[in-house]
DNA sequence: GTCATTATTTGACCCAAGTCAAATTTCTTT
DNA sequence: AAAGAAATTTGACTTGGGTCAAATAATGAC
């Protein structure tokens, strides 16, 4: 699945020149500090984030307690899917975890430029399957693979994430506890 | 999101003549016995399934325990979505589970409709971010409701999957042992 | 209708992971 | 370097839901 980001940053990369003039046309880059929140809950997600560098989250508190549904990194696209899909409030939060600079994108310019030019609207699936696996894929880890596997697995898969992230994030991310994500750690 | 439904059946009702005839050419009329599976593990995922009437599920198979990812109902959209999407070995089955007719349609003359009939295209989009959706929510419901809550959920939506469907598959859908689902309704 | 499957319930016991609270360790900031 | 704050670990205890096994329904085939 990772060759099909592979896939899309192709399709990117060799767009056509009106194409992807047009594309940067309605793009910006913009700076963020640690810590800052690119979107809040009940907001609705107007605009599309793609990582230039740095790191960030996105999340929703249930029961007062934070639960962190996606980590992005360089190249990665940050948006609450639903929220900008259907332009509808937010139940997730996006948030710098560390300073970062992002390409922003707004949403009804980019809709727009799907009528335009039939390229974006591809793109446009592409990104669409791209996620739909993605959340596919982290339900399926959810279902077959105890804490300790999962943590396993980030560890190995993305060994950054746990590097330089603070625990309760990766806990969060994990769906455990802080405590329980330190005593698996504890044990191996 | 139930509206997102309503929409892309408005849409695909609303599609101009050309269109539409495009999209009926390239999909036929079949009928499966209860029990027969339209897709099995480790088959590619060549056809999507419009169920016209009848029940069906997605399946897998895991530590030799079925888990229902998918339980499909008259107008709902059967496919694996990673195997369609990327055209690989499925790691799910799809079974009829009342007798069924669907409407099928070939993968790749839907990719060829798409590229003359750009409204196709627009459809796959919809169809895409709706199921990334539908995961999205399903992820979500499984991590910020009990079982408890998801059985009363599912029972308050959906009463009708409750009368039809046989418990364990009920209780897979849910994530929880048969046993447990069963302790759930005596306790109600 | 009777017998045999298949589905569902109930009982006894277990365990992964949660909660609450306190102790450390590690970072910041003077 | 010391003080305070934040992050992480450890301890003690609880719990939702799992497993295995046996007992009842319910359904279907003859």
């Amino acid at each position: 699945m990772t060759s099909y980001i592979d896939k899309i940053n192709n399709y990117i990369k060799d767009l056509d020149n009106e194409t992807s003039t047009a594309l940067q046309s309605i793009s910006s880059e913009k700076k963020y500090k640690k810590g800052d929140l690119l979107l809040r809950q009940n907001e609705i997600c107007g605009k599309s984030y793609l990582l230039i560098n740095g790191i960030a989250r996105k999340y929703y508190i249930n029961d007062g307690k934070e639960i962190t549904t996606e980590l992005y990194f360089k190249n990665d696209l940050a948006v609450s899917f639903d929220s900008y899909t259907l332009q509808r409030p937010s139940r997730e939060f996006i948030e710098a975890l560390t300073d970062i600079t992002v390409s922003i994108t707004h949403y009804q310019a980019f809709q727009d430029a799907k009528l335009k030019f039939p390229k974006l609207l591809s793109l446009d699936l592409m990104l669409a399957e791209y996620y739909a696996m993605w959340v596919e894929n982290r339900l399926f880890q959810f279902h077959t693979k105890a804490a300790t596997e999962r943590y396993l697995e980030i560890l190995s898969l993305s060994p950054h994430i746990v590097q330089t992230i603070p625990l309760t994030i990766i806990a969060s991310y994990l769906g455990i506890s802080l405590e329980t994500l330190s005593r698996i750690r504890a044990k191996i």
